[in-house]
RNA sequence: AGGCGCGUAGCUCAGUUGGUUUAGAGCACCACCUUGACAUGGUGGGGGGCGUUGGUUCAAAUCCAAUCGCGCCUACCA
């Protein structure tokens, strides 16, 4: 016996364990290949909204096409993450009062690894309680030994092929960390700052120029001042030299176009050791270069003695005082300006000149914008395409070099005099260029984005050509979201296309972001992040305030943390279940939007979860289930339209599916369980208006349908309704195909009518405030009472049964009784009221009536009168449109009739 | 500055190539109903004319233009 009300908790875990224990992942080796490769998740991560929408889209793909008996594979694996890691283990070293040069890096590194294996797989524990249909067992990770092989070779080969080089460049810089990072990792946002206006005399001492800064810090390396050449103010000065104030340096006065003569004074200190526009200017302007920083970003020794040493901060203060205190300060005022932050450090990244190593992305984004642009490669939504292209269309070379620890070392080595080797390993570079010196591996390591930009075919064993690869290569689909469209997507296509001459997917799905109720990102710093999990088992209003504060430092930030979450969740979060969170992502991924997740939604789809839960329930009561094996043939019209609208439900799931309308998925499940099998198809069944096995075979349906989304109560049920001889798991069923036989269009408008009947019926009782439990007499008549009597005599049981009705019966001479009237198409309705009936309200009601039909009419007539309509629209809409109108005349003089016997009373 | 997207019921959103409803759903709301699948329920109901203004068309929420508001991305003014 079933529970009265569906409960998650109960079933989820146990499930999941079993099917975990049976491996039923494991992918099947016949039928035709589908893969998805999981856009591995950062090993230092925990399971967040963005991480379960995207992955209940993929597992909704996975089970369906493997209930579709295709060959499966889903692709799992953890990315190494190489900056985020370092920071989180250098920070744990750091409470126990360790730096990580003092280990040095081979101990660190083995640190790292303990801490990978004691708590690097904590999201892939958070992933199972989703439900995720993954094969745990077969797992990768970017730092493998197999996966680093694939990481060299494309290193070693892209080398090879002139992709890759080394060279001096100006690189953003992040000071905290001791690194370069690439400039999609730099964020740029504005904040407060001070504008300074300072003199520089020229050498002469004939005059002066002012120049603005927001960096006074950097005027120590300046080496020239640039004016627009059209600039009349300081035309006369162009090719003069300025003593550079606190140094013993003068420095010309150039002419750029690129000065922006309405900004500041006109005139702009160029620094091209610090400045990436400045450093352009200078290779324009061939002006040297001083770098006056460490990589810290404090002083270095090319700064006046007094400057040494201090953090950059600090020497902007010292240089503004100094220049105060030579009276070369003219003014200063706020200014708001963009900062570059580094993503992960969030410190202020410094323009650097230095030598690191670069991918060539402006020759590789040719192929890779072709494959999109053809097609070859179904950017879904399609809007997503042409960001992708722009962005490659403008990408400039990817600096992949990071100052770090933990993660690819760069397989290049160098000679005592500096010549660079570079093989998969030092034995290999020796062999190959035959050399016998000692050698120096270059010390720093790939970015994790090159090792994750090899991910769909390194995976299945690239460089080596493995049946896998053969198999599973190219993907599907990937499912991501747009904020690594270019971290990720672009660059798996550019280096797919490049070392294998396949694209590494068919299609991409771009989902967008989720965020909270008020469309605002979710951030733990915001204190408005959801747990998944919390969502899945409930969490009380007290733990979830306390998670949300725990890293808040400051007081009042806590508090309006606090304030809002109570006020958000006064009674904490209930337990929805994880297949009401899935539904809850599907029906809300709709093409293209950012989902702002609304808490109403999910417990929607919990109630939704219980309707099934208590229909099955319903069922089980009433029929030994099991026992069904044969499915009669439908005969009674419930059953004929049941079974004529779960094959119309097929069709919109296979339509909905194969174009990722996951909303549209979900939605057709719901409105075909709630509001046709249960409020319909039950109703009718309740009084042996369906077959027993039609009854249970629609509900197994509708559990294949529903597990790839709903994975746990689907397969719950499906044990207790199943063929004895069927398997336990949903995932070994065929996925039901639409049978275009099976479509009863003459069953499906006599039952549309048959509800309308009961529906009208039903309105006028409510009309009248008469009880539900009052059975009335009914009288109907329509043009043709024949064919009227016909359906009646098949159907009167049933309209009775639903309608709650005495009697129902075709009938003219009711119409001059009291009665209360409605029409069912073309079907007209009385219900005698002698006592009942308020002759105002019936009146007011038939008002109202008469004049939406007034209008109707009007505005079809319209239509009609107009010679341009019915010359130029299809005839087939301009017939529709006359009937309509035929129709709608028709129930207006019914209704000024039925009006005229009420006035008359 | 350039690009993209979005403005449809109180809220969250559908509306597929312009034409079968009086523009739909869920949640919320109102009334009635504790009838043995489900009150996490049932029945019925109210509520918007699709940001604004023009245009194309026989016909526009749907196509075009302008405009307002919001969001995001890219590049930036030193």
């Amino acid at each position: 016996m079933m529970d009265k009300h569906y409960s998650p908790a109960d079933i989820e875990t146990r499930l999941y364990e079993e099917w975990e224990a049976s491996k039923l992942f494991v992918p099947r080796s016949d039928g035709m290949p589908y893969c998805i490769m999981l856009p591995p998740p950062n090993v230092t991560g925990n399971l967040h909204m963005g991480h379960a929408f995207q992955h209940t889209l993929m597992d909704v793909l996975i089970r369906y096409n493997t209930m579709k008996q295709k060959s499966v594979l889903w692709q799992s694996g953890i990315d190494h993450a190489g900056i985020a890691t370092q920071i989180v283990v250098e920070r744990q070293l750091l409470h126990k009062g360790i730096k990580r040069h003092d280990l040095g890096r081979e101990k660190f590194i083995e640190q790292v690894w303990q801490w990978k294996e004691l708590s690097g797989d904590s999201i892939t524990r958070q992933m199972r309680r989703l439900g995720t249909s993954i094969d745990w067992s077969d797992q990768r990770f970017t730092l493998d030994d197999g996966f680093s092989k694939a990481v060299l070779t494309a290193f070693s080969r892209l080398h090879t092929d002139g992709l890759i080089y080394r060279g001096q460049r100006m690189v953003n810089w992040d000071p905290l960390l001791g690194t370069a990072i690439s400039d999609l990792e730099v964020i740029s946002a504005e904040e407060d700052g001070i504008l300074w206006y300072f003199r520089y005399p020229l050498a002469d001492n004939s005059d002066h120029l002012t120049v603005a800064t927001t960096r006074p810090e950097t005027m120590l390396g300046d080496t020239a001042v640039a004016v627009h050449p059209d600039d009349q103010r300081y035309r006369h000065l162009v090719g003069k030299q300025v003593a550079l104030p606190l140094t013993s340096r003068t420095i010309p006065i150039i002419a750029d176009e690129q000065v922006d003569s309405s900004f500041g004074t006109g005139c702009v200190k160029i620094t091209p050791a610090h400045d990436f526009n400045d450093y352009k200017m200078g290779q324009r302007h061939n002006l040297p270069c001083i770098n006056i920083m460490n990589a810290d970003a404090t002083m270095n020794a090319a700064v006046p003695e007094e400057f040494r040493d201090m953090d950059r901060l600090q020497a902007r203060e010292a240089v503004c005082a100094a220049l105060k205190a030579r009276g070369l300060l003219e003014k200063q005022h706020k200014h708001r300006s963009n900062i570059p932050r580094g993503e992960r450090s969030k410190a202020i990244i410094e323009p650097r000149l230095t030598k690191q190593w670069f991918v060539r992305a402006t020759k590789l984004a040719a192929a890779a914008i072709e494959a999109v642009e053809n097609d070859m490669i179904r950017i879904v939504p399609q809007q997503w395409k042409k960001v992708y292209c722009n962005w490659l269309h403008n990408v400039e070379d990817w600096c992949i070099s990071r100052q770090l620890w933990w993660g690819h070392q760069i397989p290049a080595w160098y000679d005592p005099h500096g010549k660079i080797y570079v093989g998969l390993s030092e034995e290999d570079v020796r062999q190959r260029y035959g050399i016998q010196t000692p050698l120096q591996q270059d010390s720093d390591v790939l970015d994790t984005w090159f090792s994750s930009s090899l991910w769909t075919f390194a995976t299945l064993g690239w460089p080596t050509d493995t049946p896998l690869r053969k198999k599973f290569h190219p993907t599907d689909v990937l499912v991501t979201g747009f904020d690594i469209l270019f971290f990720w997507v672009a660059r798996m296509v550019m280096m797919s296309i490049h070392l294998t001459g396949e694209i590494p997917f068919r299609s991409v799905y771009v989902t967008g972001l989720v965020r909270d109720e008020f469309g605002q990102k979710m951030a733990k710093s915001k204190g408005n992040v959801l747990d998944p999990l919390d969502l899945i088992d409930g969490i009380t209003a007290e733990d979830l305030v306390n998670k949300r504060t725990a890293d808040t430092m400051q007081d009042h930030h806590a508090q309006k943390i606090t304030a809002r979450t109570r006020q958000q969740f006064p009674q904490g979060i209930t337990a929805y279940g994880t297949d009401a969170l899935r539904f809850t992502f599907c029906s809300l991924s709709s093409i293209g939007r950012d989902i702002k997740f609304d808490i109403g939604r999910i417990e929607g789809y919990h109630h939704f979860c219980n309707k099934l839960w208590n229909a099955a329930r319903y069922v089980l009561g009433t029929v030994d289930a099991p026992s069904v094996s044969k499915v009669v043939k439908a005969q009674v019209l419930a059953d004929r339209w049941i079974v004529s609208q779960s094959n119309k439900l097929l069709g919109e799931i296979e339509r909905a599916l194969a174009s990722y309308r996951f909303d549209f998925y979900a939605q057709s499940l719901y409105e075909f369980i709630w509001h046709q099998y249960c409020d319909w198809y039950l109703e009718c069944a309740k009084v042996k208006e369906g077959h027993p096995s039609i009854l249970v075979n629609t509900l197994r349906v509708v559990l294949k349908l529903l597990h790839p989304v709903m994975p746990f109560i689907s397969e719950e049920i499906w044990r207790r309704v199943k063929p004895v001889k069927d398997s336990d798991y949903l995932l070994h069923q065929p996925f039901p195909s639409p049978a275009p036989e099976c479509r009863d269009e003459h069953a499906e408008k006599e039952f549309a009518w048959l509800q309308k009947l009961v529906t009208t019926i039903r309105e006028l009782r409510a009309t009248f405030g008469i009880s539900p439990r009052t059975a009335l007499t009914v009288y109907i008549r329509s043009s043709d009472n024949e064919q009227l009597g016909t359906k009646l005599s098949e159907h009167s049981t049933l309209i009775a049964s639903l309608a709650t009705l005495s009697s129902i019966s075709i009938g003219e001479d009711a119409r001059q009784q009291v009665v209360a009237t409605g029409i069912a198409g073309d079907t007209e309705v009385w219900i005698p009221l002698k006592d009942v009936i308020d002759r105002d309200s019936e009146s007011a009601r038939l008002h109202k009536l008469i004049h939406q039909l007034d209008k109707k009419i009007a505005n079809l007539n319209g239509q009609l009168t107009n010679p341009q309509f019915t010359a130029r629209a299809p005839q087939e809409v301009v017939e529709d449109i006359r009937q309509r109108l035929a129709s709608a005349q028709n129930d207006h003089s019914r209704f000024i009739s039925q009006l005229k016997i009420i006035s008359d009373l």
